[in-house]
DNA sequence: GGATGTAAGTTCCATTCGGAATGTACATCC
DNA sequence: GGATGTACATTCCGAATGGAACTTACATCC
């Protein structure tokens, strides 16, 4: 008895609502409580749904893993995609895609996909899951970065994207941990003038 | 009846085997199963010991894992020091450095760090625990490093070193997960190829 | 509008967890 | 060499977990 939903609901949109609910929860439990203490009832609790729904729409809690990595991605993508289309060209685009990768390798999301990450290592079912979604989401990412810096060889476009990548991966784990944010920001800083030299090096 | 202690130990010798045994175990743990699978009877199992054990020498399984987190950084901070000492100066040095850092932070200690880092996020014991080892760790090693590559000035040579240990945890990341090693050793060539121009830019 | 299948809620169970209580072996000190 | 305190083992318990079985509610199709 939801104040939502008040309406007739279609069968696929009700079964539509209760899975983005379950997965959304999911997320915020990652966010909140980290990977360890994220349990099907919590989650359960937080989607105001029952445990028996979970069941039937996952077999199992580590379906719902894989299926939250899926949804997680799909949002950062959806996020990452509408502001890099919006990116300036040259040399001020690439420090402003810079600062846009460490928001989006920064936030809430990325924290959620981190937990799902390290978890993965030592869960073979989760790790296969979250494998080919991660390609698609680098690879997504990577090819509207280069259509971006077009003026760029190919392969050293893609050498900065997935330097800037990981560097911003290192400094996210930092920022978890309660690192000094305003060292983040002077290493951030550095890199973008590394980046940008890099970049006019190699373009002019 | 381990066939180790068979001679007369002192007290003082059997709380410290014991401990580090559990220790050991508990990392050995992190790193095959994982902190969310990590528990006391299976450290105990590993330790060869009971769980009254670990209860007498740690109140907590919080605090086990703090204690872990100390004997982890000092063994991670010995194997470190140990071969920043022997660094060549110069840019050959910048470059044996990176490698050094790279070694440092995707071996199997680094591994078990992770999982205790990204547990620590939402677990504030644990966190308040890790954070003064964490930094004394980076000082300790920033100050044999940048004493070897004294000609820079400090500011520079303490930027390119968290640089270089934030985009090694990202890939440190990436290496877990399964990336490709082969693009993870092209970016850190390149990181070195950069590196090591900004050093002679600066020291020049 | 009644039959039918799917979505979701309720209840239950086996397992495992961390921690407490209690008992035993060992070393130290007189 | 016997008393005493420390190191370790055994056993137990309440709580919480993931998953199964069963029941109820809803939408769809005739």
């Amino acid at each position: 008895m939801s104040v939502l939903g008040r309406t007739h609901r279609t069968q696929a949109e009700r079964r539509e609502q209760t899975r983005t609910a379950l997965l959304d929860a999911t997320i915020d439990c990652l966010v909140d409580l980290g990977y360890a203490r994220t349990s099907v009832q919590e989650i359960c609790a937080r989607a105001g749904v029952s445990k028996g729904a979970v069941q039937h729409h996952f077999s199992a809690k580590a379906e719902l893993m894989a299926a939250a990595v899926e949804h997680l991605t799909e949002k950062l993508r959806g996020r990452l995609a509408a502001s890099i289309t919006a990116l300036p060209g040259g040399s001020s685009g690439v420090a402003a895609a810079i600062d846009l990768l460490w928001e989006g390798y920064s936030g809430t999301l990325s924290t959620a996909a981190t937990e799902l990450w390290v978890a993965a290592r030592t869960d073979p079912e989760l790790r296969e899951a979250i494998r080919p979604v991660d390609k698609a989401l680098g690879r997504s990412t990577l090819e509207h970065v280069t259509a971006v810096a077009g003026d760029l060889p190919k392969e050293r476009a893609e050498i900065l994207f997935w330097l800037t990548v990981n560097l911003t991966r290192g400094l996210a784990l930092d920022a978890e941990l309660g690192g000094d944010p305003k060292r983040r920001r002077q290493l951030l800083d550095e890199w973008k003038r590394v980046a940008v030299m890099l970049y006019e090096d190699t373009s002019a």
